[in-house]
DNA sequence: AGGTACGGTGGGAGCGCTCCCATGTGTGAT
DNA sequence: ATCACACATGGGAGCGCTCCCACCGTACCT
């Protein structure tokens, strides 16, 4: 019979962190109170607390995450997905702000944030399953499709979620989201009190459902004005530059009276005016231009485009604060299953930015 | 003496997810096995990898992280430390391009990606902290000024790293730098192609290594074209839109028969235009203004602007691809003092882009 | 036939923490 | 003084994995 040796040697204590146990030995008490104290338990004494705080200083103790993940069943951790390259979400700006907005949420906390990227739809399955696989306590998902699969997926692993920017008027999902109906009408309401009548719109792809609400605004604020609805003056784009400029020659071809334009966003909005210039038309003196997301090219746009803002940062913000309270309202212990989420729905305002092209 | 029963209920599997173990028993083999199946060890025969691999397949069977990171002692993820709001790095386009990149460059591994933000310097102590609290394999840093007290830090503490953009011509870490020099030379070379000879530049804020370099560039390439150097012609700034704005102000006093600009920014390009078409200078006739980035602004800019491009993504890439390399060249078990890590030097080529403003 | 070598395999130990039960220890009520 | 009960505390068990050592069988040598 062989005495077998601890390892000692060949597998190193990494860095020679201190552990718990070290903590404890250092501040005479026991392992379980020393989590106490870290963990911000009130069952304990205050001397006691004292002590180990004295020793976690002194060692410079830091838990480790892995074996917190591992005995606790939670990672202190969320997720962000980005869908990659094609999609919105890397242009302007959009993906900063988000980020940002998330991580002021954050600094308050101890949770961090793990960027993932996918794009097709297989990737999206794999994902779904890394997400299962405890990787993280809740997930934010921005800039989704209406027939994205990961969502559902999500649905139904009863994982804590947020979207940005709901997929229908029924999301299932918690989500936050921009007045873009308030926001479009009060694009169009400033034209009319610039005397614009002959309001012609760029839609954004209508398979999003901002898109589709912006579109709604527009119409409804010509409706309450007493206007009559005219589909010449509607022409569906597709978010990028290069629609913009085709959807404007468009409108100029069979609306030339046209005297305002919306686009649903500021890169289109940069499109039309490229046509506008091209044909002769002077912004604002002939056309009114207005778009949509206040991005840095609204400001250094020749004239600075007037633009409806969507507080990003705050969505970010917003959303960060539903999903950690989310996380916190399920009990890591329990199992997926009979998990019942909150799945709240929030509308942030948005803001007219009048610039120089109205 | 009482017989302690195991968890059953009280502390529920999470979800029903399936172990190892698990999977071990529906394919008949030991955990060991199991575990070299899913690492892809050699040392398997191949009816057995078949017969795991296929129970793998009917379980779903995912590794959770949070117990290969503790047994392991290593978490398959690399932070991106994002220096925060202050800083040019939320700015176009800087930020989104390097995410991309470190993005594409994780597509082909399992390598997880964190976010960790840190602004003041108080932050930054604690950050080194967690990363050395093995929460990550590895860290990528951007923007960090010549007196950041971080990479010292990391590299006090050897954990792999790799920064984006050197520090000094010495830097400890490994870097990836784009070549600032080149471009810059670049630039000033096209303006000489243009025929103009009283070219001034708006550098960056000087404390930044790049920023320095392309004032180097600046300098150089007038001293080759045998142009005596000319301090009036030089006026630093920050990086800013406002800063753009002051420089040319100055510049334009101090020398009204200037014929071109080298800005060492778009956003300091953009400042600059605005007082150039103040003062009733075309854009190219009478001045040619050259930037530096290639960023959104430039190509909406009116003119659109001459740009020296950096491979910004690439540099995301490279970067990641330096640091899974430093990582891998480790080995997770032996002491953090005593690794010897590689520290290598990377420069990417920089390209001019031409528009009309020059 | 016996020895040696080696690919393949099973499973113990341990990573550092949380959870919870059992055991003190002090307080006030009886 | 005795009992009850709260509070504070110690430490065992276990989270799911990797690492490593011992062991098995077969092939190949002498």
């Amino acid at each position: 019979m062989t005495i077998r040796q601890p390892r000692v040697g060949g597998r190193a204590r990494s860095g020679g962190r201190p552990t718990l146990e070290e903590v404890a030995a250092r501040a005479g008490v026991g392992r379980g109170t020393v989590s106490r104290v870290i963990n911000g338990s009130p069952r304990v004494s205050e001397r006691t607390r004292a002590a180990v705080e004295a020793a976690v200083a002194e060692l410079g103790y830091v838990p480790n995450t892995a074996a917190r993940a591992l005995a606790a069943n939670r990672t202190d951790a969320i997720a962000l997905v980005v869908p990659e390259p094609e999609g919105r979400f890397f242009a302007e700006p959009y993906f900063s702000d988000i980020i940002h907005g998330v991580g002021v949420a954050l600094a308050e906390t101890e949770v961090q944030l793990l960027l993932t990227f996918a794009s097709k739809d297989r990737e999206r399955r794999r994902l779904a399953q890394y997400l299962a696989a405890q990787r993280v306590d809740g997930v934010l998902l921005v800039s989704v499709h209406a027939d994205d699969p990961l969502p559902d997926l999500i649905e139904d692993l009863h994982i804590p979620a947020v979207v940005s920017g709901r997929r229908s008027a029924s999301e299932p999902l918690a989500s936050v989201d921009s007045d873009n109906f308030e926001g479009a009408k009060a694009a169009i309401g400033h034209l009319f009190g610039r005397g614009r009548t002959r309001i012609a719109t760029i839609t954004g792809r209508l398979d999003v459902y901002g898109a589709q609400r912006r579109l709604d605004g527009y119409r409804a604020a010509l409706s309450e004005a007493g206007l009559e609805e005219d589909e010449s003056l509607v022409e569906p784009a597709d978010f990028t530059e290069e629609g913009g400029r085709r959807a404007m020659s468009e409108l100029l071809r069979r609306r030339p009276d046209l005297d305002a334009v919306f686009a649903a966003s500021d890169v289109m909005a940069s499109g039309a005016r490229q046509i506008l210039r091209e044909q002769g038309r002077r912004i604002p003196e002939d056309v009114s231009l207005v778009g949509f997301d206040d991005s840095a090219i609204a400001r250094h746009m020749d004239p600075p485009l007037t633009s409806v803002r969507q507080p990003i940062e705050e969505m970010g913000r917003e959303m960060t604060r539903l999903l950690l309270a989310e996380i916190a309202s399920v009990d890591a212990h329990q199992p997926r299953s009979a998990r019942q989420l909150t799945r709240e729905q929030v509308v942030l305002p948005t803001e007219l930015v009048v610039r120089a092209s109205s």
